[in-house]
DNA sequence: GCGTAACATGTTACCGGTAACATACATGAT
DNA sequence: ATCATGTATGTTACCGGTAACATGTTACGC
């Protein structure tokens, strides 16, 4: 063991500030380069003496596998790229969990991320897309973009890069997606609050823009519809998924003489905006209002009372996508092994939502809505 | 011209589902792989014919460069690191900007991201940070964590990875910053108040354990004392940069007897919080109570007064961030180059401030407040 | 004692580009 | 005519790994 300590340090070291690489370590040991590579990868034999060798002069050495002369010949870069709006104001949670979900499923690989913007100029343009990410900068691709992704998504799909759209389905079916099943989850939702004996059900849509806001509403309406309920448009609130907007129209919505004894939010954040209503007007919830929302944020559990929610499985989404990536990245792409997949939401019963009360026929006003300032937030709601 | 199409078609193209490279494009066209390196990169002499037909044959077969073949002699990914927390990256209107800035800053380069995130449990191993960023495959990395940081950035450093730190000055000097002048900026919004002749102002502070909010509630305490006023604790809220905690803490504030007259909130989504609980409350704004944000956010200028607000210069701090890496690249990180800068915050004037009345001292309660039916919120408070 | 299999290591070629140097021809100045 | 210079292209080597194949050694069963 001492003599080969002792040979190292004679024999002649890689250079100051160059990095050492595997030959460094050949001749440090007096083995081969690719006895070094199988030592330290741990493939192939090596017998215990050389490997010990190999790890105690890499650790002298301090040296580093380089990827990219691994990633040459094996013809691949070990960087899947995934797609995002930088600044989406939806939900920073949502894509924040996908993301996660991803991340652990890279656990354990080699594999990096490399982030792009789906709101960037470039996806504009064909050659662009091409140029950012198949030119064996990116093994795979998976797209997180709510809106505005249809047209850079099929011009990757040519360029035949693996590729993935989770949440959003796009419109093209040649393209491979997973997403939540929204219109089964809201639905769900709606179901409960009837099962609630509520007739009186108020929404809060998300976005027309957003491909999963309209299932979430188309699902609102034809659940209440299946059970012969009428939708009454002025408890439908047309929100943004922010909380600050649902808020103070809910503000408006809640102290009118006739209004909802349920309220279903097609975000949680939304569903926040209407339970600082009812508590600013004076409604108790669930007593008075029920309100249900869709995600199950961190926020949901955090408020009193607890949100009833449709729970989203948001990593699972990322980390179905990675699954799905790494298999096509296996086979090379080689088939068109297409997945339109929907992933079911579960609906979580907390405390936001009761039985209807039948005494309380909503014929008055609620609590103290009277007593409200109220001129102030009607007419400022331009603003918000 | 014609000849040489007829050429190529009858030459041996690359094998089908092989992506084209140089040397496809040598045989196609009879010139040498370095002519067409030549050509495509228009570097050094190349004949116009050659070009010419070099580039028909890169069109006829799709040839796209492989970065991974260039990488591994120019010794570098191409790759820039960044490091945020996940959940902050996307949707948040801080992180998105400053990553804006750093996208646009490679514009016309050839760099992407890689992104990872800040609070990965990998980047409390010292071993992991480096097999995750040191191998190669980040040439330069940007923080932009405002938390937890310290711990990887020196690992980095020790790493000798060109690498900056972007808002929340790190206690280590040893490494690069790039941030905002949180004290002058916040200095000059307390200024502006006090100016305006406030003298009972309150303020909203941000997470203790975020350097940048604590740097704004230092200036604002010191920027009273020098004018000799009175810091009033109760006055003082302690927020989460978040809107709604704001809003729920500002209604119980503002319906006081005893009640300030200008608010300064050490970020904007939190100033919305306080006007929205000014307008519930029924107290005009500016005319009853100034408010003043930080940030200067999309919602700054679309809600009802425009919001008063210090601006940060968040995507020139991105762009900074990259001319510094750049440039440490460039000379191969080779000397121990520090940056510590403090980007000026501009104070920017809108509508929520105004001249403090004279009239008005806050003597009697607030319009309407006595009639809100109080209890609601104040015992609910907790949970939010 | 010999053949076979497991073990241990080395050699060669190659991944897809590019730097450095070499070669060849044209042009224009001396 | 000669030489320096500019232009156009080719050759070779190399970046840092790994696959595939070759070689040599040891161990074990028959």
């Amino acid at each position: 063991m001492l003599p080969v300590t002792y040979m190292m340090k004679h024999s002649h070291s890689p250079h100051e500030g160059r990095p050492a690489t595997m030959e460094d370590l050949a001749r440090a040991t007096g083995l081969s380069k690719m006895t070094i590579s199988r030592a330290l990868n741990t493939s192939g034999y090596v017998s215990e003496q050389s490997r010990k060798k190999v790890i105690a002069a890499a650790r002298q050495f301090n040296y580093r596998l380089n990827y990219i002369g691994r990633n040459l010949n094996q013809n691949r870069t070990g960087m899947l790229g995934i797609i995002t709006p930088l600044e989406g104001l939806i939900g920073t949670y949502y894509f924040g969990q996908i993301v996660k979900g991803i991340q652990s499923a890279l656990i354990g690989t080699d594999y990096h991320i490399a982030h792009y913007d789906s709101l960037s100029a470039d996806f504009n343009d064909g050659e662009k897309c091409a140029q950012l990410c198949y030119q064996k900068r990116v093994d795979g691709l998976i797209v997180i973009a709510p809106k505005r992704h249809d047209c850079f998504v099929k011009t990757f799909a040519e360029l035949k890069v693996p590729l993935v759209v989770v949440g959003g389905a796009p419109r093209d079916p040649r393209t491979s997606f997973i997403d939540v099943d929204n219109f089964g989850g809201a639905s769900s939702a709606a179901e409960h609050l009837i099962d609630l004996g509520h007739y009186k059900i108020g929404f809060v849509a998300g976005p027309k823009t957003l491909h999963d806001a309209c299932e979430r509403e188309m699902a609102f309406r034809k659940t209440l519809a299946r059970h012969s309920l009428r939708v009454n448009e002025k408890w439908v609130i047309q929100g943004s998924y922010e909380t600050r907007k649902a808020f103070h129209a809910s503000l408006h919505l809640l102290s009118q003489r006739d209004r909802p004894t349920a309220i279903f939010a097609s975000n949680d954040l939304m569903a926040l905006g209407v339970l600082d209503a009812a508590r600013i007007i004076g409604l108790s919830v669930p007593e008075e209002l029920s309100i249900a929302g869709f995600d199950d944020i961190d926020a949901a559990t955090n408020v009193q009372p607890q949100l009833t929610t449709v729970r989203q499985p948001m990593q699972r989404m990322g980390r179905k996508a990675v699954e799905y990536i790494m298999e096509l990245v296996a086979k090379g792409n080689q088939e068109r092994h297409l997945i339109h997949q929907k992933l079911t939401a579960q609906l979580i019963i907390r405390e936001s939502t009761a039985q209807a009360r039948k005494t309380t026929q909503t014929t008055g006003q609620a609590r103290g809505v009277d007593k409200v300032p109220f001129s102030h937030f009607v007419t400022g709601t331009s603003g918000l």
